[in-house]
DNA sequence: TATAGTAGTTACTAAAAGGTTAGTAATAAC
DNA sequence: GTTATTACTAACCTTTTAGTAACTACTATA
């Protein structure tokens, strides 16, 4: 007799397979969880952002940023009086809800990197 | 006077950003979450996986089989008593480390889904 | 003998993602 | 007048990722 490692009973399973594929479609991708990061982190302009970000282009924020606003997790705002126009992006009410997203896959990259460097 | 959405301080975004980092170089593509889901389901099988994870390919499944291995977070093993040999992936104990980035990952989609669709 | 299931691999192709360079327009500082 | 900063965008090219189809090798079933 062999004891199985079952963690997902198969309709949790099922509903997890789902709904990550709905987080990822928004999530995915190599720099919007680092982006939100960042804008979290209180940084608001745009070349700003670039700085913070590691290794990010500008194209590549421009682009992150602009489906970060669609899926309402930043606001981008144009302050019109200061000279020049600034652009400020920050996070929306609703972006609070990655919190628990990006501490739980921190804390995991964190313990990670100790397990492989020992 | 306007109120700063400040979530993470610069050391805690800082902190956030190289560990997310090393979190998604393991974890981060399209379907290597998924797998571990589906593993972490019971699912032990090559072609059981690729049954239960919608949309991957043997190619792919196979990559991601091995880039798992190598991380510690599923175990191959040979059963050669069997006819025709059989091949099974189970989760290792590490790999429940997984399951808080998961459900916080399910959770955030699950929830953004009714969000978008309401 | 033919088909199907086991677990993959290989070669080729397509698509997505990302990087590089250059450039815009406005303004301010030197 | 020249350079720098702000916030980008367009064109182009490379890299990465993923999909398709065919094929291996063994066994079981009809």
């Amino acid at each position: 007799m062999e004891e199985e490692k079952i963690v997902y009973s198969r309709p949790q399973c099922s509903n997890h397979l789902a709904a990550t594929e709905d987080a990822l479609y928004v999530l995915g991708g190599r720099w919007t969880i680092r982006v939100m990061i960042a804008i979290l982190g209180g940084h608001t302009r745009f070349n700003e952002l670039q700085r913070t970000i590691n290794g990010i282009s500008a194209r590549v924020l421009s682009s992150e940023l602009k489906k970060l606003e669609v899926n309402h997790l930043v606001e981008r705002t144009v302050i019109t009086d200061q000279k020049p126009v600034l652009v400020e992006y920050v996070p929306t009410e609703y972006s609070e809800s990655l919190k628990d997203v990006i501490a739980a896959l921190a804390e995991w990259g964190s313990r990670h990197k100790k397990k492989i460097t020992a």
